[in-house]
DNA sequence: CACCTTTATGCTCATTATGAGTATATATAG
DNA sequence: CTATATATACTCATAATGAGCATAAAGGTG
């Protein structure tokens, strides 16, 4: 088809205007968040410290399909042989690579985010698109096990200095309000949804290496706080990130990360492995069977460790029922 | 520097897109929630009749804004002189009029669209954009006084007509399910939150202007259900009413349309207006008080009516604290 | 086999949160 | 003064939540 379609005619000039897709396509294996990314490296490496990782990323044509979604599906379906069941917008950026071009008066994009959702971890045909641990990017969000020790060790005293070098004594503060809000300082709460808070704090301060690179300065902590990633798509991830953790708890989707029968311990698991942190067991369990969101199956798991377990489904009746519920897991317990 | 960016030597073309920003400015005016809306007749009209209204929509020109919102900002601001507090992208329409342009090959456009609130009713600088009462669109969101007559008098026999018609009894059966999910009909729950999906079935359902025009087709109901605007802008003002109906619950947001001080009835009537609902007023003033969200100011409000009341204020303080609650109104009172 | 480890499941209990009122205070209109 | 509003303070029954205890049912081990 051409893509030199004149629109001028309009009036309005396009500034070369494209979109682009990103997609955050996410699963669950082995009791851990893997995000689908791709290897961005501008040459081949064999040293695996020059390799960088982005999101899969694909121009939208309204030529060929209706509507971003359809089209995000097409390309994500070609390249990597995903069927992707549940899909929703993210974001749009606008600001992309800002300072990352310079002065360069490339096309402008615009990008779409979505977060995807499948289960498990299917083949995939395109050898470019690897799974990776979400974690391995935001290091600092697994509280599974405990407080992340680069908090303590890099995060906090690097945010306390970040604060301290305030012009004034009122910035100081605030900054310092600020890191106690995104990480729980000072007896603070720890809130698994603030993910792009955190984020955009550490950019702010200059502690991810994506803010060095977006203008071409040396990075501030070393090692570097989590992996980077290409652009902005770290930024993408944790927008995703902090959205699945919070639609969990009001819309019933982490049955679209599971198997159509699974054991209330490998749901537990799921829950836990995206929110990064632990859960009460016989709470969540008795919040999950109150809900109506699961069903016995009768059928016993054969596994491993201790006494077996039933296996259990996703009523799906419960989209068409009353205010569809999620996993309404509150405060953790230990 | 190197770009991280791959883009441009992939050798993709812009199609000519052009990104439109989309406005949901939304107010509140006596205890009625008020949208700017602009004149997008198109021929001026002395008829009443013939005026049809859209949300007001600029381009997005990547040369002069750094982001879509301060993109959005800097057009509104222009245009009706209003200084948006808060804003809050919406969602990124890309079908925009699918069918409604037929086989032409105007310039695709994607718009993105944003929810804006702001405090009263400002002097308004342009002439074409004027307040109408966001229930002109929707009647059927409005629940104060008590169920919506257009509800049973024209939605519900219209829907289980729709039902009805389906081809196979399977489908009639999923067809009037989700007309009771979303209008809570058969002793199901009115959701407020549920604005998108009651005005996408209604649209499935043939039964508001917007699909009739869409296709060239004769409108189903007569009279049409609420006022239509043009393109999808009743759609994305439906996204609008719906996210901030639910992000009410869990954010302070609704301070950004109150003035500096307020009485409690004047928080409550506020909240109840957006939500569509009446709220128990002791549990209400419990809430908000012990969630921490206003403190007194000690100044007693002189009005008419009943028993003077004291005047509070937003504790900003809030937002810096735990993770940031809002007016969390459960179910209604009466 | 007795016994320990491990996970599953059932049940209790104290605290809070929520929904719905009752009761009292303090204005204004007649 | 009285009726009528609205404001504000409390009460109370129920439901939801956070934390545990207790028991069941598997496998492994000396």
């Amino acid at each position: 088809m051409s893509d030199q379609t004149d629109h001028s005619a309009k009036g309005w000039r396009p500034h070369g205007v494209v979109i682009g897709l990103n997609a955050v396509v996410v699963s669950v294996q082995d009791e851990t968040p893997h995000v689908l990314v791709v290897d961005r490296s501008r040459t081949p490496t064999v040293d695996d410290a020059d390799t960088i990782y982005g999101l899969p990323f694909g121009p939208f044509d309204p030529e060929t399909h209706r509507t971003l979604e359809i089209g995000l599906r097409t390309w994500v379906g070609e390249q990597t042989s995903l069927d992707l069941g549940y899909v929703e917008q993210l974001y749009t950026f606008g600001d992309r690579g800002r300072d990352a071009f310079g002065a360069s008066d490339e096309a402008h994009i615009i990008s779409v985010g979505y977060l995807a959702l499948t289960e498990q971890a299917s083949k995939l045909h395109n050898p470019d698109s690897v799974w990776h641990k979400w974690y391995r990017y935001f290091p600092w969000e697994d509280w599974r096990e405990q407080s992340p020790n680069i908090i303590a060790e890099a995060i906090q005293p690097a945010l306390r200095q970040w604060a301290d070098d305030a012009p004034d004594p009122g910035q100081k503060t605030q900054r310092w309000e600020r890191a106690c809000m995104c990480f729980g300082f000072d007896q603070g709460e720890w809130d698994a949804e603030k993910v792009l808070e955190r984020y955009e704090l550490l950019y702010e301060a200059r502690l991810v290496a994506e803010f060095a690179r977006d203008r071409n300065q040396p990075v501030t902590t070393d090692p570097p706080l989590g992996e980077a990633m290409t652009s902005d798509h770290r930024r993408i991830l944790a927008t995703a990130m902090g959205r699945l953790r919070s639609k969990l708890k009001y819309r019933p989707v982490v049955f679209e990360l599971m198997p159509s029968t699974f054991t209330l311990l490998h749901l537990q698991q799921t829950v836990e492995a995206i929110l990064g942190i632990r859960l009460h067991k016989q709470n969540f369990r008795r919040l999950v069977e109150k809900e109506g969101l699961v069903e016995g199956t009768g059928k016993i798991s054969t596994r491993t460790g201790g006494r077996p377990a039933e296996e259990f489904r996703f009523r799906s009746e419960v989209l068409t029922e009353r205010p569809a519920p999620g996993v309404r897991v509150r405060t953790i317990a230990r």
